[in-house]
RNA sequence: GCUCCGGUAGUAUAGUCCGGUCAAGUAUGCGGGCCUCUCGAGCCCGUGACCCGGGUUCAAAUCCCGGCCGGAGCACCA
């Protein structure tokens, strides 16, 4: 239809979706990159946005894309976290070509260990922690640094024989104590940490740390490009130089800063104090940014991935999204499929005389038939919303949708009097939804927003409305987004009385 | 404090590398209108920005310098 009048409306439209940017230096095919999540917490949208555009980036050009997980610090990692970033990046419909864990491969980085010692490009070093924290700043060199090939891999044997306990020896790259880059003043390549891990048990106690078990692990994956936020843009020399050392080739960097969200803190240790101090009660909240929360919120995993296609730049600077941004996105894809149906938040009855007893057949949706329809029984006692009661007048002229139109005769708090008019539609006049008293079902909505407005914790940050809904919001199953109409999209939750949870209007 | 890196409308971005076509595009928000038995969707119109100050140049959002503001890093975390 629109194709005859007015084509060109359509061409404009696909000329201006918008699409990722192309890749430096990717060739179809030959692209490789990696979802590196630290399974050290619940997964969030920030996690998701950076999986999403490594994943996306990778279908682009026929490439890989691995899941790898980060879990060389045994003390932080826990399994029902890895479960977390397997489920979220399903959820978002991420597909991962292959995974693997930093700690499966302890001794392919002693391997590489050694060869770096070999090479006199590493050392064990046993000062103190505060020692070398305080040579690092003076940028000197400790003793230890000039140790010979033999000694340090006679020590750095020690250290794998479990000779020495935490902190009291560690191995060292030979960087540069003068850099101006802090990161490549004699980094430390592994530590001993005594505590199992839980894929790994007791089995090692010399764990690498992050530089190095990346390194290593995004030359082993063949990864050829990597996207991540900017706070690892330091490292890219360091990276770099423990591969070239040991005759690998590098990645490219694309970096950007974290995708952060108004009045959303997204840092565990944020989002923790919250639950500790009853704000919220679990990890799964829906004002919370953790994908879980906003699954439950009834952001739709599609509306995230066009979020990021179309919002994100690759850019440096700080950034806080507006909701909404998303938001708009997440209800023009929940449009065309949402079923509406009534619900009457902060309900007041409405009685109306001589109204006619009526069975009408209501569709779930103003256009999309396929969606069918439900009968409502009415037989002229019902409840209405608080919001549309405040509004009215006596004497208003308003009509019940899909129902009749009457006249305000008496406006109480305990019950609105009304009367019958008539029923086909008459034109401007206050059209408002209904619920009739025979078949109300109650119904609970939380209704999230922000939890912080300029850094003070919002104490509206969540609200509970009360309400009825009519008879078929019973039926809504678990996970389904419908439309209460002129109140709002909402998730139903898992909850045997029926509880909503709203997106957004 | 030190070291990097940024600053385009309320928000997020395009443009900045290779100065002119940018009196700055898009989305969202906001205001108005049309349509609609939803305050939703759709359509139309409007609103609103190149951090500040110098310099280079015929010409600067784009290059240079300074200032201000913001972010990241400065771990035996990732």
């Amino acid at each position: 239809m629109l194709m005859e009048i007015a084509p060109e409306l359509l061409e404009r439209k696909k000329v201006e979706e918008k699409k990722l940017p192309p890749l430096p230096n990717a060739e179809k095919g030959k692209v490789v990159t990696r979802l590196p999540p630290e399974p050290s917490g619940y997964m969030h949208i920030g996690h998701g946005m950076s999986g999403l555009l490594n994943y996306l980036y990778a279908k682009m050009y026929d490439g890989f894309v691995w899941l790898r997980f980060e879990d060389t610090d045994p003390r932080k990692v826990k399994p029902e976290y890895y479960e977390s970033f397997r489920r979220g990046y399903r959820w978002l419909g991420i597909e991962w070509d292959d995974e693997k864990n930093n700690s499966d491969d302890l001794e392919l980085f002693y391997k590489y260990a050694e060869k770096l010692i070999k090479l006199g490009k590493a050392y064990v070093c046993r000062c103190p922690i505060e020692r070398i924290r305080r040579f690092r700043r003076e940028m000197k060199e400790c003793e230890h640094r000039s140790q010979g090939v033999d000694e340090n891999l006679d020590l750095w044997n020690r250290m794998l024989g479990g000779e020495f306990g935490e902190g009291e020896a560690i191995l060292r790259l030979k960087g540069d104590m003068r850099s101006k880059n802090t990161v490549m003043r004699d980094p430390a390549l592994f530590r001993i940490i005594d505590h199992p891990h839980p894929l790994t048990g007791k089995r090692y106690k010399v764990w690498p740390l992050y530089d190095f078990a990346v390194s290593i692990e995004d030359h082993v994956c063949g990864v050829t490009h990597v996207l991540r936020t900017s706070e690892f843009a330091l490292r890219d020399e360091l990276q770099n130089y423990i591969r070239e050392l040991l005759g690998m080739s590098n990645p490219i960097y694309v970096e950007y800063s974290r995708f952060e969200f108004k009045g959303t803190p997204v840092s565990k240790r944020k989002l923790r104090a919250l639950i500790e101090t009853g704000i919220a009660s679990r990890w799964d909240d829906p004002r919370f940014p953790t994908i879980d929360g906003i699954r439950r919120r009834g952001i739709l995993p599609e509306a995230i991935k066009e979020f990021t296609i179309t919002q994100t730049g690759f850019s440096y600077a700080k950034r806080e999204y507006d909701w909404s941004l998303l938001f708009a996105i997440n209800r023009r894809l929940l449009d065309p499929k949402a079923r509406r149906l009534f619900f009457t938040p902060n309900p007041v009855k409405l009685l109306v005389e001589g109204s006619p007893k009526i069975s009408v057949d209501v569709p779930y949706h103003p256009d999309n038939r396929e969606l069918g329809s439900r009968k409502i029984e009415a037989d002229g006692e019902f409840y209405i919303s608080g919001g549309d009661f405040e509004e009215m007048k006596v004497g208003d002229v308003l009509r019940l949708k899909y129902l009749m139109n009457l006249k305000i005769l008496e406006k109480k708090r305990e019950h609105v009097r009304a009367e019958f008019l008539s029923r086909e539609p008459m034109k401007n006049i206050k059209i408002i939804q209904w619920v009739p008293v025979d078949e109300a079902v109650r119904v609970r909505v939380m209704v999230p927003d922000i939890l912080y407005i300029n850094d003070e914790v919002n104490p509206n940050s969540l609200k509970i409305i009360n309400g009825f809904g009519e008879r078929a919001v019973e039926d809504v199953k678990v996970d389904e987004i419908v439309q209460f109409e002129r109140f709002g999209f909402c998730r139903r939750d898992l909850e045997p009385e029926p509880l909503f949870i709203k997106a957004h209007d």
